[in-house]
DNA sequence: TTGTTTCCCATCTGATCCCATGTTATCCCA
DNA sequence: TGGGATAACATGGGATCAGATGGGAAACAA
């Protein structure tokens, strides 16, 4: 699973170390890196292991071939998707257009989210962050809606 | 799978570098090259590997001998395909009734789709991808695009 | 022949590989 | 428990190689 928050320098040449427990999770895949995209809902990257895009391409599968739903999601996703492989130390090279989707200058933030991460400009994230907990303290009674065992009886 | 998307040069003589990445998701087959046909559903271009035909084959084969819908897909697709062959430098030569229905002109702009690809003119795809990305925010609550076993194995 | 297509070679650019170095965390032993 | 040794991780720069592209020669068709 990918966990916890850290963050890794970028040098000129777009290079990022992933940390190393990230990496961890993806080895022994096929491919050898990390496969990253833009995401389509704010200024920060997403990302996985091969296996999780093969589980999205499943997913879309599933869906009707010509459905303009269907064929956006694989635009949005597998059209910008960048396979990325780890060199000798364990870093990649971020893409100039991820770099600048992201807004990633000397920094970057990787986000573990358990099947999959983020990447974020670590200022951009730090924002983020805090009116996430706000929204998170004003909506607090919403929460309550949640079954406390899971709804499995 | 064909992930991501490059735009390569479109030369005097209609040659194409494919992407080396799309080349290396085909290599191995019978055929060493790339199947291509005009898309049914806009100016652009669909491809993939020998794979991709005949996988599109056996869903065509389960409908009825005479069934208008089968008869419309064997003539648009399989009618249509061309069996492009790389060169020694992984280029290939595209006929002139696929430039002109995909409106190429200097470039070409290759979008990997998972199982397949497309082929566009770069400034209408630009157009497209806008759209796409906008789509794919506003539906992504109802598509359940989540895995539900992770996938980061 | 004339035009077209296929094959081959040359070049350039940028990505990838390799090695050196700094830094931090971990381990071992007194 | 503290300090030093060691290994793992992160980082920087230079060299090398693969991919993309342009042009021309040879094979083929009209």
């Amino acid at each position: 699973m990918f966990l916890s928050t850290t963050i890794n320098g970028v040098d000129a040449k777009g290079r990022v170390s992933v940390p190393a427990d990230f990496r961890s999770v993806v080895r022994g895949g096929v491919f050898d890196g990390i496969i990253v995209w833009p995401s389509f809902d704010g200024p920060y990257l997403e990302g996985g292991g091969q296996a999780l895009l093969e589980s999205y391409q499943r997913l879309i599968e599933d869906m009707d071939p010509y459905d303009d739903a269907r064929i956006a999601f694989e635009r949005a996703i597998f059209g910008a998707a960048k396979p990325l492989a780890f060199d000798a130390n364990g870093r990649v090279t971020l893409p100039k257009e991820l770099i600048d989707h992201a807004g990633l200058d000397a920094k970057a933030t990787f986000v573990g989210l358990g099947s999959r991460f983020e990447l974020w400009s670590p200022e951009v994230y730090a924002e983020h962050q805090a009116s996430a907990r706000s929204f998170a303290r004003e909506n607090k009674r919403s929460l309550r809606l949640v079954p406390r065992n899971g709804g499995a009886s």
